[in-house]
DNA sequence: TATATGACGACGA
DNA sequence: ATCGTCGCCATAT
């Protein structure tokens, strides 16, 4: 996948688009960036940015409401994240219902 | 060329 | 609610 590739620019405008405060799934992503199914290509590319970025990538969970795991501290940075905005996450779990983000409604 | 492995998700049991 | 299974597809080996 390459940095120009035109489906991970795609992805990363949607992710930057996600309100602070509010929450989006992989799905959701890949979907509102014109490759819906491909929820895992989303978490890849999310993966590659490795902290280096601006985006508000800890906007991102799974669609079952979880901080998806993955080696090293990522998940407890991401709680800390979304908690700093107010979004109450327990035991790697949030409120999909209450903060689930509604696409072009902002 | 072939298989395994994921920041995933829908479904059925 | 939880667990398998399967579809998905870019990368790694």
């Amino acid at each position: 996948m390459q940095p120009d590739d035109p489906r991970r620019q795609r992805i990363l405008a949607v992710v930057d688009s996600i309100p602070p405060g509010r929450v989006a799934t992989y799905g959701q992503v890949a979907g509102e960036a014109g490759l819906p199914g491909r929820a895992r290509l989303v978490g890849r590319v999310l993966g590659e940015l490795a902290g280096a970025s601006e985006l508000p990538w800890h906007r991102v969970v799974s669609a079952s409401g979880r901080i998806s795991t993955r080696p090293g501290a990522g998940p407890q940075e991401q709680g800390r994240r979304l908690r700093a905005e107010g979004v109450p996450v327990l035991h790697g779990r949030l409120d999909l219902r209450r903060h689930l983000w509604q696409a072009g409604q902002d």
